[in-house]
DNA sequence: ACCTCGCTGTCAATGC
DNA sequence: GCATTGACAGCGAGGT
C-alpha cells in the first residue's frame, strides 16, 4: 500500500510539515489568481468607459521601466557613493 | 507643450479616472508581486528543510489539474443536469 | 495492438506525412541546438580572451533594442509617409 | 568624448575583436532566430494540414527524452566497459 | 556545490 | 475562431 510506503520513507513529523507546505503554497497561488482576476476587472471597467486597453498596458509597462531604470541609477549612484566613502 | 495637448485631448474628470486606474493596477501588480516572493520564500524554506523543491512544485502541479479536472467535470455534470432540468 | 490503431486511426498516407514532420522538426531542432553551441563557444573564447562576458552580453541585447527601436521607428515612419501619399 | 574613453582603454587590436565578436554572436543569433522561424512554419503547416500541434510537440518531447534516457544509459554502459577494460 | 539569473518553451488573453 | 502577443514557470548555464 502507498500509505505505508510514505509512513516508511518520512516520519509523521515531516509529513505533517509537508503538508503544511503544500496548503501553504496552494493558499498563496490562489490569492495570487485573485489579485490577477482583480487586475483584469480593472481592465474591463477601463475598456468599458473607452479607455484603450493597449494603450493603458503600455503606460503600465512604461512607468515600470521607469522606475526600474531609476533604481538601477541609484545603485549605480549608491556603489558611487560607498567607493567615495561617502555613505 | 505635452501638457496643453493632453489638456485638449482628456477633460480633467477624464484624466482622474485614469491617473486612478493606472494607480490601482499598479498597486495590484505590487500586491501580486509580493504574493509571488512570498511563494518563493515558502519553496526556499522548504529546500532549506532538505525537500526536493522539484518534486513539491510537481505535487502542487498534479493537485491543480486534479482540482481543474473535478471542476471540468463537475461543469458537465451541472450542464447534464441543467439539461434534464433537475436544477 | 497499437499499431493496428494507429493504422486505423490514420491513413498510411497521413502517417508518412507525420513521420516526414517528425523529422524534420528534430533536425531543425538539432541545428538550432548547435548554432546555440557555437554562440556559447564564442562567449567562452572572448572570456578566455579577457573580455567580460557579462558586460558582452549587455552589449549584444542594447544592440539588439536599438534594432528593435530603429525599426518600429522605420514602420512609423512609413505608416506616416504611406497616410501621406509618399510612398 | 567616450570614443577617447574607449581608445584609452582598448589597443586598437582589442577593439577590433570585439567588434568581430559582437559581429559574430549576432550572425549567429539571427541564424538561430531564423532555424526557429522555420520551425513554426513546419508547425504551422502541421496544423493546417490538420495535425494536432499540442500533441505534435508531445511526442517531439517525448522522443527527446527518450533519446537522452539512451545516451545517458549508453554513457553508464560505456563507463562500466572502460573500467572493465573492455574498450 | 549552491545559488542566482537569463533563456526558452508553454499557456492564456486580446484583437482581427 | 484563429493568429498574434504578453505573462509565467521550468530549465540550464555561469558565477561565487
Amino acid at each position: 500500500m502507498d500509505a505505508d510506503a510514505a509512513a516508511a520513507a518520512l516520519t509523521q513529523a515531516a509529513r505533517d510539515k509537508l503538508k503544511q507546505t503544500v496548503m501553504s503554497i496552494e493558499k498563496l497561488e490562489e490569492e495570487k489568481a485573485e489579485v490577477g482576476d482583480h487586475i483584469k476587472a480593472v481592465y474591463a471597467e477601463a475598456k468599458a468607459m473607452g479607455y484603450d486597453t493597449k494603450a493603458l498596458r503600455n503606460v503600465i509597462k512604461l512607468r515600470k521601466m521607469d522606475r526600474r531604470e531609476r533604481e538601477e541609477a541609484d545603485a549605480i549612484l549608491d556603489t558611487y557613493l560607498l567607493a567615495l566613502g561617502e555613505i
